[in-house]
This record gives structure tokens, sequence and C-alpha cells, in this order.
DNA sequence: GTGAAAGCGCTAACAA
DNA sequence: TTGTTAGCGCTTTCAC
């Protein structure tokens, strides 16, 4: 049985400093890469270094820099979804670029769960913040760190967002449909509460105004969270007395429930898509498309100019989205 | 325009404990909830931490404590890659029910950033290293902290992992193809320089010979990184004077790219992909499947138990695979 | 109950 | 070119 072994604490700058019997200012420059240290005394330091398997202590050297560290917290749903994680790769790639380091956390779309993270992060001393609001609560952002919302503004306050644009998206989308003669059309939607599909659903209803289609309210449902209910759902419409010709589901989640409940049925409603996906291609289905990655590149984009100093007003971006016909809107 | 405004620094506890006229000692015990504190000092402490909008500085508590941070780093391939996002999201709600917290970063598939992202990491004092090969190179685990290799060993040297059951899966595959009758079989494989990959060929290759098929290498192809050239790859097969009756992809990008060149043929070869993925059941497509968000799991549970103490030798979990059956690996 | 002093590992400012 | 001193914001020790 292993004795509990102590901790074994990593070796410090001054160790090696005294391996290399010098003093630690010298071994800190040394190890820098700063002028003015001679190439034997540099040689003996690095030496030193190696045998003693030494590494920076980068909390360390951060805490006398100025107390910030080099890392931007991401707050967003389950990573699984691919929404979320396409974010997170585009951020990703951004902040390594500059040498920052992402961390991520799951908000488990859950308002105070979410709050506690902010905490905990800023306790962490993230340089900035980047967020998809669970919609369930408010995220406070009385850190004075730079804060940025993603695809979601935030509630009661104004900062740099990146958005997605939820309203054009799903006008085209009902106009698609209307223009090939589709009146009873159904709306599949998700959480209400989120800004995001409260958009989707206004944009859509927006588009069936206009088109004098006024009377689709029993074709609307809302507040569908999992590919499963969306599921019951679709199937559930569909064998209503006068069924809906037509569907728009307002995320990928929601499509993909749909897709499982239109699976081997005899009639295949027309089917419209928020968010476009892999094998959306090979399925044949039309998406509103939009380049999901982008929305995290930029969010870290407007991060880093932020932690850079920049202190104009607030800024809004809205990344357009696309049709893709595919099939399924177009029977 | 703006004037550069100097960098506000965050207020400390000792500014909190000079509003609340008490020591810094003082100020620290009533914010961490320590005993012997009056109710009285407590309460003016905490309004002068509010007034001040104080935030507890991590960095300094951890240097102080023992220079250990509560981050794990995590590194995959892209995220948007949905295998590593699945391993992404099970090792994150792992950690954060702990208190820790995952930092993410991208190898870009390459062995040389790989190494420097664990430098990176390590000197970021991260409590524990989860790592997804690249298979470009070696992470050389030098650092004394705990490290657990998933999906992949490590190269040269013993370490806990976590794999899965690559060889048994493969093999499974190639016998359900043989038991229904095929016996010209393509192997379209990933970059033979990864392990697992290797496994997956070896599963495949032993099937085979059990089953006396020994000329199946003019169907082998290996190296095909991505889903457009899995694509070319499985056309080029279907093209060859005598073409493969069935198609077993070695993972979900592949399959992806076989479905793609599949698509809307008048002859469809049987497929057999290793990996699930969201819609594949959808597709009709029998693959090899594995719990991935698992595969996450547990390895941030071992890492947690290292982290705690564990000081036993090094252990290798393998996660099972199960073959689902879904149209496109029968016909 | 409370406080003063020391020090975590590092770098900035100033000598030598 | 090198070394000394101070101190980042916090917790630990020990004294009051």
């Amino acid at each position: 049985m292993p004795a509990e072994e102590p901790p074994v604490r990593p070796p410090t700058l001054s160790q090696v400093a005294a391996r290399a019997g010098v003093s630690l200012k010298t071994a800190s420059r040394a190890l820098n890469g700063e002028p003015y240290v001679s190439g034997a005394t540099e040689q003996r330091v690095r030496a030193a270094a190696d045998e003693l398997g030494y590494r920076l202590n980068g909390l360390a050297r951060e805490l006398r820099t100025g107390a910030t560290s080099a890392l931007v917290g991401l707050i967003s749903g389950d990573l699984a979804n691919p929404f979320y994680s396409a974010v997170a790769s585009g951020v990703e790639r951004e902040l390594r670029r500059r040498g920052l380091l992402l961390v991520t956390v799951n908000n488990d779309e859950n308002g105070e769960l979410e709050s506690s993270l902010v905490e905990a992060l800023v306790e962490r001393r993230v340089r900035a913040l980047l967020v998809i609001p669970s919609g369930g609560g408010i995220v406070a952002n009385s850190h004075n760190i730079p804060c940025v919302f993603i695809d979601r503004p935030p509630v009661g306050l104004v900062a740099d967002s990146v958005l997605i644009d939820n309203a054009g998206g799903a006008h085209s989308a009902a106009e698609h449909l209307l223009a090939r003669g589709h009146r009873r059309i159904a709306l599949v939607a998700d959480l209400v509460r989120t800004a995001s599909q409260q958009a989707r659903i206004n944009g859509f209803s927006a588009a069936m105004r206009s088109a004098g289609n006024v009377d689709w309210e029993p074709y609307l449902r809302t507040d569908v969270h999992d590919a499963a209910t969306a599921g019951d759902v679709v199937s559930e419409l569909l064998a209503l007395p006068e069924p809906p010709t037509a569907l728009f589901t307002t995320n990928n989640r929601l499509t993909i429930g749909a897709l499982r409940a239109l699976r081997g049925r005899r009639f295949q409603p027309a089917l419209v898509g928020f968010d476009d996906f892999e094998l959306a291609d090979v399925l044949g289905l039309t998406v509103i498309s939009h380049d999901t990655t982008e929305l995290g590149s930029m969010a870290a984009r407007m991060a880093i100019e932020r932690i850079g100093g920049y202190t104009g007003p607030p800024r809004t971006v809205v990344i357009p989205t696309t049709l893709i016909p595919r099939g399924s809107g177009e029977r």
C-alpha cells in the first residue's frame, strides 16, 4: 500500500536560481529571455531548470503583473448540442490565436446556476465572459469585466451582443412555404421565454400576417424543448382532422425530433428547420442556415477588443441567415 | 474620443477591511464564513464588500494555499466534431460536480502544437490534464500532474487511459456483414498512425481472416481524413470493375462522407459505420455505437481520483461497443 | 473574538 | 550584467 506521500510541490524559481548559483532575478531574466543576461549564465539557469523539471508558475506571474489571467469564460448549454459546440469551436480558435485559454461551463439551462457560474469565473479572474444566456435568469455584469452575449441579448442591460437574424430567418422560412401554396403551416417552437425563440416566432408570424394568413394559431406549439417531445408534437399535429401541410421547426433539436416522427409516414408534410446541421444535405432537408462558428468567433473578437482597452458603446452584430432549399421545403 | 482610462483594479480585501474598520484577517474570516467572528462585524464586512463590489481573488488564494488551481485541461481536436464535444460534455459535467472548471483547447490535430499546449496548461497549474492525443506526436507528462488519455493510448508511456473497444467493435461489424453473405467488403479508414484506427483495422482484418476472406486488400483505403475525401473514395470504390457490396467506415466523419457519396445512387451497398451520431436512426444507418459522453465522464472521474491523492498504478478502462442494426448494414 | 506578521512564486523598480 | 528589496492579494501562524 503506497504511503500517503506528501503532495510534492513543484520546484520554484528560487530553487532553480540556487541550483544555478545565481540570484532569483537573474534566473527570472534568463528564463524569460530578457536582455542583459550573459550567454553562459543563461545556459546554466536553463540547465538547472531542466534538471529540476521547473515550470513557470503562471498564477504567481499573473498575480504579480496585475491579477488578471489568460482565461476567457464561455457559459453555454450542454456542449453535446452541436449549436453550442460550434460556437465554442469558433471562440476557442480565436482565443488561441491570442494566447488566451477558453474555460467552458454548462449552465444546464438554469438561470440560478448560471449566476453562480459567473461568480466562479469572476473569482478566477477571467479576462472576459462570453454568455449564451439560458433565458432563465439575469446575468448581472456588475463586475466590470468585458462581457459579450451570444445568440440572445441580455435581459435588462445594454451590452455587446452577437445575434442571429432570427426574425429575418423565420420570416423567409414562412414566405418560402407560403410561396409554395401552403396555408396550414405548423410552427413548433422551443421555450418562448428566450428572446431568440420569441424573435423566430415573431418573424414567422409577421410573414403569415403579411400573407393574410391569420388563423394559424391552432398549429402553433411552443415550449417544446427536446427532440422526443418535438416528435410527439408533430405526430399529434398530423393526427388533427385538418393536419398542417407544412412544418417549421425553430431549432436543430426540434427539427431532428420532427424528422424522426416523419420517418416512414405515407404523408410527408413540407418541412423547414431553423439551424443547419451535418447530414441535413443527405436528408434533403431545407433549412435556415447561419454560420454558427462565426457567431463564436465574432463574439471572441469583440471580447478581445474590450480586453485590449476598447471603451466604445456596446455593439450588436447580427449574423445573417440563408435559406438552403434541399427538397423538404419544396414539396 | 474616450480617454485612455487606467485599467481600474478590482477592489482588494484590505480595501474592504479598511472600509469596515477591521483588520485584513477579520475581513477574510468574515467573508469566508470562518468561526470566531461576531455577527455584527460580519455584517459590517459584508456590507463593505457589497458597496465596493468586492470579488475574492481566486488566483491569490490558490497561490497562497498551494499554487494549484481549480482548472482541469482537456486537449482534443476541434469541438465542432461531435465526438470531441460529446467527450467534453461528459468531462465538464463530472468536473462541475466537484467545483472544478474545464479548460478546452484544440490541438488542431498537430502534435507540436499539442506539446506546447500542454506546457501552457501546466504553467497555468491545471490540476489534471485530459488528452485525446492527435497521434502526431508524443505528449510527455514529465510534469507530475495527473494525466488521463482518452480514446487513444499514450505513445511510449503507461498512463491512465479510457479507450473504446475498437478492435471488438470493428470485429463485430465485419462479422455482421460476413454473416449476411458479403464477401467484397471495403474498409475506409482514417489516419493509420493513430492507435484507435489501427485497432479498428486490425479487428476488421481479424474477422475477415477468421472467415477465410483474405483477398480484401484491394478494398482497403486508409488515411482518409475528411468527409469529402471519404465521399470520393467511396465513389471510386463503387466504380471498380468488381465493386464492393458492403462498406465499413471507421469513424463518423467518414461515414458521413460515404452517405453523401451514396445519396441518389441506384446501387446501395451495405454500410456499417463506427460511431453513432444524431440522425443515424433517421437515416436507417447501422452503426457500431458506444457511449461517447461516458468516455469523458470516466476519464474525468479517474483524474479526480488522482487529484484526490490516489497513487495506484495506471489503469486502462475499455468502454464497450454495441452494433445497432438499422437497415443499412442488413441489405 | 481579533490582529500583526510572514510568505505563497513571481516580477518591477531600483541599486551595485 | 547581476543582485536586492518590495509587494501583487490572499491565508496561515501565532500572539493578544
